[in-house]
DNA sequence: TCTGGGGTCCTAGGACCC
DNA sequence: TCTGGGGTCCTAGGACCC
């Protein structure tokens, strides 16, 4: 029988931090005190990102205000996120898991699943072992979670925390997750549970007792699916070599205080669209559709897109398209948020010129190279735009970081 | 000191073509 | 003047995940 594992690492990103400090001389492990990884409430980034399992105890969740946890712990000790540090320690340990077996699907920056071919196999022998290895070489722990599918092993590893193992079997979903509330399954989140509620299903036992046809008229595939995976019905493949995107890239900022301005709006936008286009060209790709996001300062939220004639990944041709976007879809609002997204890729080679594309075409895509090529040797900081001079503006807004570059390096 | 950022997938309506 | 159906593309919004 083929077997799946889901390894998901412990508080993530406060247990790396943990590590780090202590590598570095630090004599205080975050995990052991009330602690969370969390942003800035100065420029309104202020939100639990990671806790520890003793701030867990004093209620503290991830997502809720830095001004709320304080509040129900005074002396909650927070340290702001470092996404490069934790893009290195999300690389060393899949480096561990390739070991194990080639079909490793990287779910997100610290979860993965891991398929076992064959039979015969001592899994939790093999989970114990990865298990001790990632702490013994890393220094932090993970759970995993043992099954025939992805969704049961994911469902596995998420049992009782810390360090610990699970198996899910088909045979073992009456015992171990048929009792568990509904919103704990995979996909029902919290739009879905109040809906389940109202009819009386409040178990993920109760979901799989529903009639698949009640469902599917109720929630449309949504049922489907759920009543599926409320009976361990799931059958995905391993999914390697994904980059971080396949289907779109985009960029957006929560902004330090409210915009009313064009003028304003514009600065971040080209922000923004620095970082988007130069991911965009690492990732060796064009986009056709370009999406702008907005959200005002009620936290109402909405979207315009353009569909371009030809695929760009030209900084300028992203730029110039949402300021357009940007004055068509404004509602006069003032802004808290502005984002980017850029769908439609394809693959550039061969550039597909247009009848009506300018000489400069080519040059201009040739300066964007050399830029990029600045940046990814010097650092991001090595060359900017004139108009972001004595602005507080970036500009290079979002995660064009040290993260992607890491992610970058190894074809470099 | 109110509420992050980066993704994927689905639905529904309208345009447009045959 | 009115009446069709199917297919694809585009757009906006919403649900879910980490």
């Amino acid at each position: 029988m083929t077997l799946y594992f889901h390894i998901d690492v412990n508080s993530a990103y406060l247990s790396w931090e943990a590590v780090s400090r202590l590598q570095h001389g630090d004599a205080l492990d975050l995990r052991l005190i009330p602690s969370a990884v969390g942003g800035d409430p100065k420029s309104r980034h202020g939100i639990i990102l990671a806790k520890s399992i003793p701030a867990k105890k004093y209620g503290i969740t991830t997502g809720e205000t830095l001004h709320e946890a304080l509040e129900k712990c005074p002396h909650l000790l927070v340290v702001p996120p470092r996404y490069g540090l934790y893009m290195q320690a999300s690389e060393a340990m899949h480096r561990i898991f390739l070991e194990v077996s080639p079909y490793v699907q990287r779910f997100s920056i610290d979860e993965s699943f891991m398929m076992i071919p064959g039979s015969g196999v001592d899994y939790l022998r093999l989970g114990e072992d990865l298990k001790t290895r990632i702490r013994e070489e890393l220094g932090f722990t993970v759970n995993i979670g043992i099954s025939s599918n992805k969704l049961l092993a994911k469902m596995a590893s998420d049992f009782s925390k810390p360090d610990a193992l699970h198996t899910l079997f088909p045979e073992e979903i009456p015992q171990k997750m048929w009792p568990l509330p509904v919103e704990d399954l995979f996909m029902v989140g919290r739009a879905t549970r109040p809906k389940l509620k109202a009819l009386g299903i409040h178990t993920i036992g109760d979901l799989a007792a529903t009639p698949r046809s009640y469902l599917v008229h109720r929630l449309k595939s949504h049922g489907e699916m759920i009543w599926e995976f409320a009976h361990g019905l799931e059958s995905s493949k391993i999914r390697m070599d994904q980059s971080a995107w396949s289907k779109g890239v985009g960029n957006g900022t929560t902004l330090p205080r409210d915009i009313d301005k064009p003028r304003d709006a514009f600065l971040y936008l080209l922000g923004l669209s620095e970082s988007v286009a130069l991911r965009l060209r690492l990732g060796q790709k064009l986009a056709r559709v370009i999406m702008i996001r907005l959200k005002s300062s009620e936290f109402k939220s909405y979207t315009h897109q353009r569909t371009l004639l030809s695929p760009t990944d030209e900084t300028p041709v992203i730029y110039e398209t949402l300021k357009s976007l940007f004055m068509e879809a404004w509602r006069g609002e003032s802004l808290r948020y502005l984002g980017v997204r850029l769908t439609g890729l394809s693959e550039p080679t061969p550039y597909q010129y247009t009848l009506f594309d300018s000489p400069e075409k080519e040059s201009q895509r040739a300066l964007d190279r050399q830029i990029d090529a600045l940046r990814l040797r010097y650092g991001k900081n090595v060359i900017q735009r004139g108009v972001f001079l004595h602005k507080r503006v970036k500009p290079l807004i979002g995660g064009v970081g040290e993260e992607d570059y890491l992610m970058m390096s190894s074809l470099l």
